[in-house]
DNA sequence: CTCTCTTGTTACAATTCGAAAGAATTAGGC
DNA sequence: GCCTAATTCTTTCGAATTGTAACAAGAGAG
């Protein structure tokens, strides 16, 4: 089979511009992609013939050849996403760029970032289901797998958490360490402008925090500041 | 049964502004979607739990809630298309919202003509992804072929199913790993918006358990979020 | 130190869900 | 048309979760 299999997503490079070809290529292998870039529009559809990029980016302006048939013929006939570059900033052009088949539309001047950021968007929408949903969060010794309402320790031990827990669980986690008042939780857990749902809040936070194996007289991960509401300690990283 | 399935895409419009909302509803119902807006960002995930929208285009900055942390939010949980509008227009801005899962970031003041063909080229990736012809899908140590009503085991062992217990499969295996509330099913299985319907649901769901060979006690493919809704657990390959 | 207000915890009630059993509906054979 | 079988819905009761109420504990003001 294949000697060294490339795991790196593939984006094909086509501008007549030395400069940009220069600096996109070498922004995205930076980024991790593998980059080939091409000059002109017959080069580039004889690459096709041998290779099958992930991402091509597209120049509009193109000497050789007119730049939206091309990008009209890769839509139809390659599966990859087409990211169109261009000068041309109107809206009429943007328009019929992605109407004849492009899945996004950079205006030059760029930013390379930009350019990576959006074609990750491509990427991960392209390999959809496959590999997504790992919406797990690391803390202290713990691993929160929301896809599956369960928390796992380090030393293996599982311990599931319900729905509601995993509201407020996921709320903290999203902004540690930083103040989160009272109110703000109860707009965010749904909670109508009632008043009587205040004490669910606190209960609610008293079985995560026997969940998380916390010490009621001196709590390290679920802080409450009196009178002002709780504050997550913690280094988290989602994964 | 059902009355009159709405064929068109259906884009969830999340605004502050009213004006903002009027017009691209507008524009988005001449181009032929369905449309539904929402003010705040609690009635836009408020309707999440009954619809389940093809896109949804939110604007940052709304006064009620992080607009980042909801697009990631739904990033991971809707299979939805996101796509932000925002008046921030650095790079720098637009990186973070791509990065946090983002599909495309729509500069105010915008062309409601862009938005449409932006939509568009969504939609026709997200479709041709989704549109494999294949009626069969390999998940755990399954195989479910819609086209015969059978489950395959890898052991060689086939169970039938039915009609009723193949739409909620179905339902399951198009969108793995993912929260799908009773009133998603309802809709989506041409359940009128009675009440009496319920507990027909979890017989269904209760009957396909048991063909899988579920451990009541400990589930490990169809899981109950009790208040929520189901998740199916398991990675599912459709052929 | 005491009094008051806020928060934590426990017990209980309400809601939601799972599974079994019976009833209604549908489909097909004779 | 009538009977049988399969499918699906409804009913029902037990189990799990979540909200509410009551009370205990702790913080802050005086």
């Amino acid at each position: 089979m294949t000697p060294s299999p490339d795991l790196r997503a593939h984006v094909a490079i086509l501008d007549d511009e030395p400069e940009i070809r220069q600096m996109l290529s070498l922004a995205l292998e930076e980024a991790g992609f593998r980059t080939s870039c091409y000059a002109r529009a017959t080069e580039f559809e004889a690459s096709l013939k041998r290779t099958t990029p992930d991402v091509c980016l597209v120049d509009l302006g193109l000497p050789d050849r007119d730049g939206l048939a091309l990008v009209h013929r890769l839509a139809l006939e390659s599966g990859a996403a087409i990211i169109i570059i261009s000068g041309r900033a109107q809206v009429q052009d943007r328009v019929t760029g992605l109407e004849l088949g492009a899945d996004d539309y950079i205006i030059k001047p760029f930013d390379p970032a930009e350019v990576v950021a959006r074609i990750r968007a491509r990427l991960r929408k392209g390999r959809s289901d496959a590999d997504r949903s790992a919406d797990t969060a690391h803390f202290a010794d713990w691993a929160a797998h929301f896809d599956r309402y369960i928390l796992v320790r380090s030393n293996g031990e599982e311990v599931p958490f319900s729905h509601a827990e995993g509201e407020v669980l996921r709320l903290f986690l999203e902004s540690p360490k930083r103040l989160i008042s009272r109110a703000q939780m109860q707009e965010s857990l749904g909670g109508a402008a009632g008043e009587s749902f205040d004490r669910a809040m606190d209960v609610r936070i008293s079985r995560l925090r026997t969940k998380l194996g916390e010490d009621p007289k001196n709590p390290r991960l679920i802080k409450t500041i009196y009178g002002a509401g709780y504050i997550f300690l913690g280094d988290v990283t989602w994964v």
